[in-house]
DNA sequence: AATGTTTTGACATCTAGTTGTCGTTGTTGG
DNA sequence: CCAACAACGACAACTAGATGTCAAAACATT
């Protein structure tokens, strides 16, 4: 197979790997009542400096839209996993952190999420891992510049 | 970092790779009146056994739902760029192939993507690739499994 | 300091895709 | 042969996310 293809299979792949991990995560974090698409939000929050950050930050982080994550940020408030502080520093975006119920939840996910990531690593060598990161992340440096 | 890191890394990548790839597909064959999910739908049925094949037939090639085909192989079909027949061995399941607008349709959409995967890959070696779609296979087979 | 540009939240609309249900059609095992 | 059972299209409701618009706030440049 040609260069050519075998991006192109690994754009299908991509494709694919996207929805199963999607449904795989929705699954794994059903029990504590979370999807994909809150439990990686209340990540960007925990994961942020200080644990605390703004809207279109996360969505940076995420490389998605900001109206997207503004909206699973109110169903997560509305939730009371996060809550809502004055920014200081831009009285237009404030900055949001997590509630003692949303850092329990997160650590809930993670304690899911960690065997889970060590049996779909079992038996995949670490170099092999390290390179199809390094692949990922350089496509997506060449999407936004071509 | 550890594997397990890499892995977690790797998913998140792969939700940006994602949207990415959507969004640079949506914009190279918009011109042509065509977007991310026709295109591959299209795609499909091209590539399937005589050019000709059934809705769920697709949906298991792309790993998604019948019924999300469903919705765009409707809307092609409005576009007369797919036309359906009638399949001789399931009376339920109708066969769906290209009409000459969809052949058209798709020949142009490639005629945009070689380019596009071509500067891609460039810079990208061939066994890094290969390393990525392998993996990334693997990964899907184990998602399975779990 | 004034002006133009960017970023933001709020809100509305749209799209791709999932989930669930129904009645029908195939398939398979006893 | 026939009774379960699986797969299908059609339809509806729902979700995550994109896109577009607006006014306000922040920022940049002169």
């Amino acid at each position: 197979m040609k260069k050519d293809d075998i991006l192109t299979q690994i754009m299908l792949e991509v494709f694919k790997t996207n929805g199963m991990l999607l449904s795989a995560g929705n699954s794994l974090v059903n029990p504590i009542n979370l999807n994909s698409a809150r439990w990686q939000v209340l990540g960007a929050i925990a994961l942020s400096k200080d644990g605390i950050t703004t809207v279109p930050g996360i969505a940076r982080m995420m490389g998605i839209t900001r109206q997207g994550v503004q909206k699973t940020i109110n169903l997560l408030q509305e939730e009371q996993r996060v809550i809502r502080d004055v920014n200081p520093r831009d009285a237009r975006t404030p900055l949001y952190r997590l509630t003692d119920a949303g850092k329990e939840a997160y650590a809930q996910a993670e304690q899911l999420h960690l065997p889970w990531v060590d049996a779909l690593s079992q038996d995949i060598c670490i170099d092999k891992l390290r390179n199809t990161l390094d692949v990922l992340r350089t496509l997506q440096k060449k999407i936004v510049n071509v």
